[in-house]
DNA sequence: ATTATAATTTAGGTAAACCTAAAAATTTAT
DNA sequence: ATAAATTTTTAGGTTTACCTAAATTATAAT
């Protein structure tokens, strides 16, 4: 796997915390497979640098500070995770690219995107144009579509008889 | 900036190249805003690894490996710009955001991204879903549009008349 | 054709994120 | 309550992507 940044380890002791309370070096090591001494490293960075509280032997628990990025990093994970799945692809693939992208991606963009899953989710069974994408994305043709005349549409004329 | 791949190299290289045939230390160093002892370095890994014809002192031009990784990551790199400027994102930052995720994205998310911005870019001046979207991301209102009554569309109304 | 200047490379160094092996602390089983 | 098993930490690597300073090679100016 790539390497891990303080977001990753932040919104997995975050994750694994809403489990088990504390979190201990073992839980880390097995979820990011890596080496239980590289976590106790990373939890005495961690602590230094004020994200988590961390006692020896004794497991981790976020501060404020580090709960406030989990938090913002699991929205962004959330929110990217939905928009990629809006598009059709697979839950897992769309797991693993969130959990890359929300560690790059700029805030304004997040924004947009945040926007955009609740625009879509607006609809009860998502817009008709998502019919039209995927329609488009199997067959490579698209449609017009009049919803007053649904019945030609081979997309949506099906539903309604 | 973030550590830098093989991808992020190829593909300046590959921009560069078309400029200007030879591709020099001092040009990457610059680009990157790195040591050109370190691009000295990275021109020996790159060469043995194949992606790169390197002379010493001459500069490097890419094999036909590193010329279809460079074009391939290119690709990924307009179609995210693309895609994100769809969503109104600043084309600067969509250019950021872009050289960022080209890097970690999935290549079945990637295909999904493509068919998507071919199928916005079907319509002329873009679906009309695209002007409720943006409507939506100023004002927050999602408003209903019905083609054949536009004139009642605060969106599309006012472009009609 | 020298010399001065600029570009490139070499050699050696640093920091960070991992690792392994062994020591220390904690927990579990009897 | 003690021994055995498990977890955690420490100490001391390794690798990699950078760096700086100095040496080498190439280029430009007289």
């Amino acid at each position: 796997m790539r390497k891990k940044t303080i977001e990753d380890y932040v919104e997995l002791i975050y994750i694994l915390q809403n489990k088990d309370e504390k979190v201990h070096t073992n839980n880390i090591a097995s979820a990011l497979d890596i080496n239980p001494a590289s976590v106790t490293e990373i939890f005495q960075k961690l602590s230094e640098e004020g994200y988590i509280d961390y006692e020896k032997y004794n497991g981790v628990t976020l501060t404020q500070k580090g709960k406030k990025i989990a938090i913002s990093t699991k929205k962004k994970h959330d929110t990217l995770k939905n928009f990629l799945t809006i598009l059709g692809i697979d839950e897992k693939i769309a797991n693993v690219d969130a959990c890359k992208i929300e560690h790059v991606v700029n805030s304004e963009t997040m924004e947009r995107l945040t926007k955009f899953v609740e625009f879509v989710q607006q609809f009860k069974d998502g817009p008709r144009w998502i019919d039209h994408f995927k329609y488009f994305y199997e067959t490579g043709e698209y449609v017009e579509c009049n919803p007053l005349n649904e019945k030609k549409c081979p997309v949506h004329g099906s539903k309604q008889q």
